[in-house]
DNA sequence: TCAAGCTCGTTGAAGATTCAACTTCATGCG
DNA sequence: CGCATGAAGTTGAATCTTCAACGAGCTTGA
Protein backbone atom coordinates (compact mmCIF):
# COMPACT_ATOMS: atom_id res chain seq x y z
CA UNK A 1 0.00 0.00 0.00
CA UNK A 2 1.57 3.46 -0.73
CA UNK A 3 -1.19 5.66 -1.94
CA UNK A 4 -4.68 6.42 -0.96
CA UNK A 5 -6.78 5.51 -3.75
CA UNK A 6 -4.25 3.84 -4.70
CA UNK A 7 -2.06 3.01 -7.79
CA UNK A 8 -2.80 0.95 -10.76
CA UNK A 9 -0.45 -1.35 -10.43
CA UNK A 10 -0.85 -2.52 -6.94
CA UNK A 11 -0.36 -6.49 -7.17
CA UNK A 12 -3.66 -8.25 -6.62
CA UNK A 13 -4.94 -9.39 -3.25
CA UNK A 14 -7.22 -11.83 -4.24
CA UNK A 15 -5.44 -13.40 -7.34
CA UNK A 16 -8.73 -14.28 -8.01
CA UNK A 17 -9.59 -14.53 -12.21
CA UNK A 18 -12.76 -12.94 -11.85
CA UNK A 19 -13.52 -9.22 -12.12
CA UNK A 20 -15.54 -8.04 -9.15
CA UNK A 21 -12.78 -9.29 -6.39
CA UNK A 22 -9.98 -7.45 -8.40
CA UNK A 23 -10.35 -3.72 -7.67
CA UNK A 24 -9.54 -1.31 -10.53
CA UNK A 25 -7.21 1.46 -8.69
CA UNK A 26 -6.80 4.51 -9.91
CA UNK A 27 -4.44 5.70 -12.46
CA UNK A 28 -1.91 8.46 -11.89
CA UNK A 29 -4.17 11.59 -12.90
CA UNK A 30 -7.62 9.88 -11.34
CA UNK A 31 -5.50 9.69 -8.16
CA UNK A 32 -4.31 13.19 -8.75
CA UNK A 33 -7.65 14.76 -9.24
CA UNK A 34 -9.18 12.93 -6.43
CA UNK A 35 -6.49 14.17 -3.84
CA UNK A 36 -6.73 17.59 -5.24
CA UNK A 37 -10.72 17.72 -4.89
CA UNK A 38 -10.50 16.19 -1.49
CA UNK A 39 -8.01 18.44 -0.23
CA UNK A 40 -9.74 21.37 -2.27
CA UNK A 41 -12.93 21.27 -0.87
CA UNK A 42 -11.94 20.91 2.93
CA UNK A 43 -9.76 23.79 2.48
CA UNK A 44 -12.94 25.55 1.25
CA UNK A 45 -15.45 24.70 3.23
CA UNK A 46 -13.39 25.64 6.29
CA UNK A 47 -12.22 29.13 4.94
CA UNK A 48 -15.84 30.02 3.74
CA UNK A 49 -17.30 28.96 7.32
CA UNK A 50 -14.51 30.67 9.18
CA UNK A 51 -15.76 33.72 6.90
CA UNK A 52 -19.22 33.30 8.16
CA UNK A 53 -18.03 33.00 11.69
CA UNK A 54 -16.13 36.97 11.38
CA UNK A 55 -18.53 38.70 9.36
CA UNK A 56 -21.91 36.83 9.96
CA UNK A 57 -24.16 35.95 12.97
CA UNK A 58 -24.94 32.90 11.32
CA UNK A 59 -22.95 29.85 10.00
CA UNK A 60 -23.11 28.50 6.01
CA UNK A 61 -25.28 25.53 7.04
CA UNK A 62 -27.83 28.27 8.55
CA UNK A 63 -27.25 30.38 6.08
CA UNK A 64 -28.54 28.19 3.44
CA UNK A 65 -31.53 27.32 5.76
CA UNK A 66 -32.91 30.58 5.55
CA UNK A 67 -32.38 31.09 2.18
CA UNK A 68 -34.33 28.11 1.20
CA UNK A 69 -36.97 29.27 3.45
CA UNK A 70 -36.74 32.80 1.70
CA UNK A 71 -37.29 31.14 -1.89
CA UNK A 72 -40.67 29.59 -0.92
CA UNK A 73 -43.72 31.43 -0.83
CA UNK A 74 -44.92 32.41 2.67
CA UNK A 75 -41.01 32.08 3.81
CA UNK A 76 -42.22 28.56 4.80
CA UNK A 77 -40.75 24.90 4.22
CA UNK A 78 -41.87 21.87 5.40
CA UNK A 79 -39.13 20.10 7.49
CA UNK A 80 -38.22 16.78 5.29
CA UNK A 81 -38.42 19.34 1.41
CA UNK A 82 -35.71 21.46 3.87
CA UNK A 83 -33.89 18.18 4.40
CA UNK A 84 -34.02 17.15 0.82
CA UNK A 85 -33.08 20.54 -0.48
CA UNK A 86 -30.29 20.98 1.90
CA UNK A 87 -28.86 16.84 1.23
CA UNK A 88 -29.27 16.77 5.43
CA UNK A 89 -30.91 14.28 7.46
CA UNK A 90 -34.14 15.18 8.84
CA UNK A 91 -31.88 15.03 12.47
CA UNK A 92 -30.20 17.26 11.56
CA UNK A 93 -32.29 19.68 10.31
CA UNK A 94 -34.73 19.28 13.46
CA UNK A 95 -31.83 19.82 15.63
CA UNK A 96 -30.63 22.95 13.65
CA UNK A 97 -34.41 24.74 13.36
CA UNK A 98 -34.59 23.93 17.13
CA UNK A 99 -31.24 25.91 17.64
CA UNK A 100 -32.85 28.80 14.80
CA UNK A 101 -36.17 28.94 16.96
CA UNK A 102 -34.45 29.66 20.16
CA UNK A 103 -32.75 32.84 18.31
CA UNK A 104 -36.04 33.95 16.93
CA UNK A 105 -34.70 33.59 13.31
CA UNK A 106 -37.47 30.76 12.57
CA UNK A 107 -40.94 29.36 13.82
CA UNK A 108 -42.46 26.14 13.15
CA UNK A 109 -45.91 25.79 12.54
CA UNK A 110 -48.62 22.31 11.76
CA UNK A 111 -49.56 21.19 8.35
CA UNK A 112 -53.01 21.65 7.85
CA UNK A 113 -53.04 19.06 5.42
CA UNK A 114 -51.09 16.29 6.28
CA UNK A 115 -50.79 16.11 10.39
CA UNK A 116 -47.65 14.59 10.57
CA UNK A 117 -45.84 18.00 8.66
CA UNK A 118 -44.13 20.56 10.07
CA UNK A 119 -43.38 23.86 8.75
CA UNK A 120 -40.39 26.16 9.53
CA UNK A 121 -40.93 29.56 8.59
CA UNK A 122 -38.56 32.21 8.99
CA UNK A 123 -39.09 35.44 11.12
CA UNK A 124 -38.60 38.77 10.38
CA UNK A 125 -35.42 38.95 12.33
CA UNK A 126 -34.43 35.92 10.14
CA UNK A 127 -34.96 37.53 6.90
CA UNK A 128 -33.08 40.82 8.36
CA UNK A 129 -30.15 38.51 9.00
CA UNK A 130 -30.37 36.73 6.20
CA UNK A 131 -30.25 40.20 4.17
CA UNK A 132 -27.32 41.22 6.52
CA UNK A 133 -24.84 38.74 6.03
CA UNK A 134 -25.71 38.24 2.26
CA UNK A 135 -23.14 40.88 0.94
CA UNK A 136 -20.23 39.15 2.77
CA UNK A 137 -21.34 35.83 1.82
CA UNK A 138 -21.58 36.70 -2.15
CA UNK A 139 -17.95 38.31 -1.61
CA UNK A 140 -16.51 35.10 0.22
CA UNK A 141 -17.77 33.18 -2.57
CA UNK A 142 -16.49 34.95 -5.24
CA UNK A 143 -12.92 35.14 -3.83
CA UNK A 144 -12.80 31.71 -2.61
CA UNK A 145 -14.37 30.29 -5.69
CA UNK A 146 -16.45 31.92 -8.76
CA UNK A 147 -13.57 34.61 -9.41
CA UNK A 148 -10.73 32.63 -8.88
CA UNK A 149 -11.80 30.37 -12.28
CA UNK A 150 -12.65 30.84 -15.14
CA UNK A 151 -15.97 30.99 -16.87
CA UNK A 152 -15.28 27.27 -18.06
CA UNK A 153 -13.77 25.12 -14.66
CA UNK A 154 -17.06 26.94 -13.06
CA UNK A 155 -19.38 25.10 -15.67
CA UNK A 156 -17.68 22.23 -15.79
CA UNK A 157 -17.60 22.08 -11.96
CA UNK A 158 -21.19 22.67 -11.88
CA UNK A 159 -21.82 20.09 -14.22
CA UNK A 160 -19.90 17.28 -12.78
CA UNK A 161 -20.74 17.56 -9.45
CA UNK A 162 -24.59 17.90 -10.42
CA UNK A 163 -23.58 14.35 -12.46
CA UNK A 164 -21.92 12.85 -8.73
CA UNK A 165 -25.32 14.22 -7.17
CA UNK A 166 -27.44 12.40 -9.28
CA UNK A 167 -25.59 8.99 -8.67
CA UNK A 168 -25.00 9.79 -4.94
CA UNK A 169 -29.01 10.29 -4.69
CA UNK A 170 -29.55 6.95 -5.77
CA UNK A 171 -26.68 4.82 -4.00
CA UNK A 172 -27.46 6.09 -1.16
CA UNK A 173 -30.53 4.67 -0.92
CA UNK A 174 -29.14 0.91 -1.43
CA UNK B 1 -33.67 38.29 -1.21
CA UNK B 2 -34.35 35.80 -3.66
CA UNK B 3 -31.73 33.19 -3.88
CA UNK B 4 -28.73 31.79 -2.40
CA UNK B 5 -25.53 33.55 -3.39
CA UNK B 6 -27.97 36.40 -5.25
CA UNK B 7 -29.18 37.32 -8.14
CA UNK B 8 -27.32 39.95 -10.27
CA UNK B 9 -30.26 41.73 -10.41
CA UNK B 10 -30.71 42.58 -6.62
CA UNK B 11 -31.23 46.07 -6.04
CA UNK B 12 -28.97 47.85 -4.07
CA UNK B 13 -28.73 47.22 -0.07
CA UNK B 14 -26.82 50.25 0.30
CA UNK B 15 -27.30 52.88 -2.98
CA UNK B 16 -24.12 54.15 -2.62
CA UNK B 17 -21.91 54.88 -5.70
CA UNK B 18 -18.85 53.28 -4.57
CA UNK B 19 -17.94 49.55 -5.22
CA UNK B 20 -16.84 48.00 -2.17
CA UNK B 21 -20.06 48.34 -0.38
CA UNK B 22 -21.79 47.38 -3.30
CA UNK B 23 -21.82 43.61 -3.57
CA UNK B 24 -21.24 41.99 -7.08
CA UNK B 25 -23.82 38.88 -6.96
CA UNK B 26 -23.57 36.10 -9.28
CA UNK B 27 -25.39 35.78 -12.39
CA UNK B 28 -27.48 33.15 -13.45
CA UNK B 29 -24.54 30.71 -14.63
CA UNK B 30 -22.63 31.24 -11.36
CA UNK B 31 -25.18 30.69 -8.98
CA UNK B 32 -26.15 27.62 -11.09
CA UNK B 33 -22.45 26.25 -10.94
CA UNK B 34 -22.47 27.05 -7.37
CA UNK B 35 -25.47 25.39 -5.91
CA UNK B 36 -24.53 22.39 -8.12
CA UNK B 37 -20.92 22.09 -6.58
CA UNK B 38 -22.47 22.57 -2.83
CA UNK B 39 -25.30 19.77 -3.39
CA UNK B 40 -22.86 17.36 -5.25
CA UNK B 41 -20.41 17.84 -2.33
CA UNK B 42 -22.65 17.57 0.45
CA UNK B 43 -24.24 13.96 -1.79
CA UNK B 44 -20.58 12.79 -2.32
CA UNK B 45 -19.40 13.05 1.05
CA UNK B 46 -22.09 11.57 2.80
CA UNK B 47 -22.47 8.65 0.44
CA UNK B 48 -18.62 8.18 0.58
CA UNK B 49 -19.01 8.50 4.48
CA UNK B 50 -22.32 5.90 4.74
CA UNK B 51 -20.04 3.82 2.26
CA UNK B 52 -17.18 3.72 4.91
CA UNK B 53 -19.81 2.73 7.65
CA UNK B 54 -21.20 0.08 5.87
CA UNK B 55 -17.68 -1.85 4.01
CA UNK B 56 -14.79 -0.85 6.23
CA UNK B 57 -13.98 -0.51 9.88
CA UNK B 58 -12.56 3.06 9.37
CA UNK B 59 -14.24 6.29 8.97
CA UNK B 60 -13.62 8.33 5.75
CA UNK B 61 -11.18 10.81 7.85
CA UNK B 62 -9.29 7.85 9.72
CA UNK B 63 -8.58 6.14 6.34
CA UNK B 64 -6.82 9.25 4.74
CA UNK B 65 -4.94 9.56 8.13
CA UNK B 66 -3.92 5.80 7.33
CA UNK B 67 -2.70 6.56 3.92
CA UNK B 68 -0.28 9.36 4.79
CA UNK B 69 0.79 7.15 7.56
CA UNK B 70 1.14 4.23 4.94
CA UNK B 71 3.09 7.13 2.17
CA UNK B 72 5.81 8.03 4.53
CA UNK B 73 8.76 6.53 5.44
CA UNK B 74 8.55 4.63 9.01
CA UNK B 75 4.81 4.50 8.44
CA UNK B 76 5.52 8.15 10.53
CA UNK B 77 4.41 11.55 10.38
CA UNK B 78 4.37 14.52 12.57
CA UNK B 79 1.77 15.35 13.87
CA UNK B 80 1.47 18.84 12.50
CA UNK B 81 2.36 17.69 9.04
CA UNK B 82 -0.77 15.48 9.71
CA UNK B 83 -2.66 18.73 9.96
CA UNK B 84 -1.34 20.47 7.67
CA UNK B 85 -1.61 17.63 5.07
CA UNK B 86 -5.25 16.33 5.97
CA UNK B 87 -6.04 20.00 5.87
CA UNK B 88 -7.67 19.95 9.34
CA UNK B 89 -6.89 21.37 12.36
CA UNK B 90 -4.32 20.12 14.92
CA UNK B 91 -6.88 19.66 17.72
CA UNK B 92 -9.04 17.62 15.36
CA UNK B 93 -5.86 15.35 14.63
CA UNK B 94 -5.02 15.47 18.24
CA UNK B 95 -8.24 13.61 19.27
CA UNK B 96 -8.68 11.27 15.90
CA UNK B 97 -5.08 9.81 16.64
CA UNK B 98 -6.32 9.52 20.37
CA UNK B 99 -9.33 7.65 19.43
CA UNK B 100 -7.21 5.75 16.74
CA UNK B 101 -4.22 5.28 19.54
CA UNK B 102 -7.24 3.28 21.80
CA UNK B 103 -8.25 1.04 19.12
CA UNK B 104 -4.32 0.23 18.44
CA UNK B 105 -3.96 1.53 14.63
CA UNK B 106 -1.57 3.98 15.50
CA UNK B 107 1.06 4.58 18.40
CA UNK B 108 2.52 8.32 19.58
CA UNK B 109 6.17 8.74 19.99
CA UNK B 110 8.22 11.63 20.39
CA UNK B 111 10.99 13.16 18.11
CA UNK B 112 14.16 13.11 18.74
CA UNK B 113 15.51 16.84 17.45
CA UNK B 114 12.50 18.59 18.47
CA UNK B 115 11.27 18.21 21.86
CA UNK B 116 7.54 19.39 21.11
CA UNK B 117 7.18 17.33 18.22
CA UNK B 118 5.34 14.04 18.39
CA UNK B 119 5.23 11.60 15.74
CA UNK B 120 2.09 9.65 14.76
CA UNK B 121 2.98 5.89 13.82
CA UNK B 122 1.21 3.27 12.14
CA UNK B 123 0.63 -0.01 13.96
CA UNK B 124 0.65 -3.36 12.08
CA UNK B 125 -2.55 -3.51 13.15
CA UNK B 126 -3.31 -0.18 11.09
CA UNK B 127 -1.80 -1.64 7.73
CA UNK B 128 -3.98 -4.63 8.15
CA UNK B 129 -6.93 -2.93 8.58
CA UNK B 130 -5.78 -0.22 5.63
CA UNK B 131 -4.83 -3.03 3.51
CA UNK B 132 -8.50 -4.82 3.83
CA UNK B 133 -10.42 -1.06 3.43
CA UNK B 134 -8.45 0.03 -0.02
CA UNK B 135 -10.57 -2.43 -2.15
CA UNK B 136 -14.18 -0.99 -0.95
CA UNK B 137 -12.74 2.81 -0.83
CA UNK B 138 -11.79 2.75 -4.42
CA UNK B 139 -14.69 1.09 -5.63
CA UNK B 140 -16.66 3.61 -4.15
CA UNK B 141 -14.37 6.55 -5.35
CA UNK B 142 -14.59 5.46 -8.76
CA UNK B 143 -18.76 4.61 -8.45
CA UNK B 144 -19.61 8.03 -6.83
CA UNK B 145 -17.19 9.97 -8.89
CA UNK B 146 -14.11 8.79 -10.94
CA UNK B 147 -16.66 6.60 -13.27
CA UNK B 148 -18.88 8.77 -13.42
CA UNK B 149 -16.98 11.70 -15.02
CA UNK B 150 -15.33 11.96 -17.97
CA UNK B 151 -11.25 12.46 -18.03
CA UNK B 152 -11.96 16.02 -18.84
CA UNK B 153 -14.11 16.22 -16.63
CA UNK B 154 -12.02 14.76 -14.02
CA UNK B 155 -8.92 16.99 -14.89
CA UNK B 156 -10.87 19.96 -14.55
CA UNK B 157 -12.58 19.24 -11.24
CA UNK B 158 -8.95 18.61 -9.62
CA UNK B 159 -7.38 21.56 -11.22
CA UNK B 160 -10.26 23.89 -10.51
CA UNK B 161 -9.80 22.43 -6.62
CA UNK B 162 -6.38 22.87 -6.38
CA UNK B 163 -6.68 26.64 -7.29
CA UNK B 164 -9.54 27.08 -4.92
CA UNK B 165 -7.47 25.33 -2.35
CA UNK B 166 -3.85 27.69 -3.16
CA UNK B 167 -6.84 31.11 -2.65
CA UNK B 168 -7.74 29.15 0.80
CA UNK B 169 -4.71 28.34 2.36
CA UNK B 170 -3.81 32.21 1.69
CA UNK B 171 -7.14 33.31 2.62
CA UNK B 172 -7.68 31.35 5.80
CA UNK B 173 -4.46 33.63 7.36
CA UNK B 174 -6.32 36.66 7.06
C1' DT C 1 -62.66 -1.82 8.67
C1' DC C 2 -58.36 -3.11 10.32
C1' DA C 3 -53.67 -4.24 10.35
C1' DA C 4 -49.24 -3.89 8.20
C1' DG C 5 -46.13 -0.89 6.52
C1' DC C 6 -44.91 3.39 5.19
C1' DT C 7 -43.52 8.65 5.95
C1' DC C 8 -42.85 12.58 9.07
C1' DG C 9 -40.57 14.52 12.61
C1' DT C 10 -38.63 14.35 17.27
C1' DT C 11 -35.75 12.78 21.04
C1' DG C 12 -31.69 11.77 23.78
C1' DA C 13 -27.40 9.68 24.07
C1' DA C 14 -23.08 8.79 21.90
C1' DG C 15 -19.70 10.43 19.02
C1' DA C 16 -17.12 13.98 16.56
C1' DT C 17 -15.56 18.77 15.93
C1' DT C 18 -14.47 23.38 17.30
C1' DC C 19 -12.69 26.86 20.32
C1' DA C 20 -9.93 29.02 23.73
C1' DA C 21 -6.69 28.34 27.21
C1' DC C 22 -2.57 26.30 28.49
C1' DT C 23 2.27 23.86 28.68
C1' DT C 24 6.38 23.05 26.70
C1' DC C 25 9.96 23.98 23.75
C1' DA C 26 12.48 26.52 19.90
C1' DT C 27 14.17 30.77 17.94
C1' DG C 28 15.50 35.43 17.28
C1' DC C 29 17.22 39.66 18.92
C1' DG C 30 19.02 43.32 21.92
C1' DC D 1 22.59 35.64 28.37
C1' DG D 2 17.60 36.87 28.97
C1' DC D 3 13.45 38.07 27.32
C1' DA D 4 9.89 38.11 23.75
C1' DT D 5 7.69 35.75 20.34
C1' DG D 6 5.84 32.11 18.28
C1' DA D 7 5.24 27.03 17.05
C1' DA D 8 3.73 22.21 18.56
C1' DG D 9 0.43 19.58 20.97
C1' DT D 10 -2.82 18.77 24.40
C1' DT D 11 -6.91 19.47 27.11
C1' DG D 12 -11.73 20.06 28.38
C1' DA D 13 -15.94 22.36 27.63
C1' DA D 14 -19.27 23.86 24.35
C1' DT D 15 -21.22 22.89 20.17
C1' DC D 16 -22.71 20.18 16.40
C1' DT D 17 -23.73 15.75 14.13
C1' DT D 18 -25.04 11.02 13.95
C1' DC D 19 -27.59 7.06 15.23
C1' DA D 20 -31.22 4.23 16.83
C1' DA D 21 -35.54 4.22 18.82
C1' DC D 22 -39.87 6.10 19.14
C1' DG D 23 -44.82 8.22 18.64
C1' DA D 24 -47.98 9.73 15.49
C1' DG D 25 -50.36 9.91 11.24
C1' DC D 26 -51.08 8.46 6.36
C1' DT D 27 -51.98 4.57 2.96
C1' DT D 28 -52.84 0.30 1.07
C1' DG D 29 -55.09 -3.90 0.48
C1' DA D 30 -57.45 -8.03 2.12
Amino acid sequence: MASSTDRSTEPSVSDAVGDPVEPRWLDEDQQRSWRQYLEGTARFVEALGHDHDVHSAVSLGEYELLVRLSESPGRSVRMSVLADGLAQSRSRVTHTVHRMERRGLVRRTADADDRRGVHCVMTQQGYDLLVASAPAHVAAVRRLMVDVLTPEQLRVLGESMAAISEVCKHDHVL
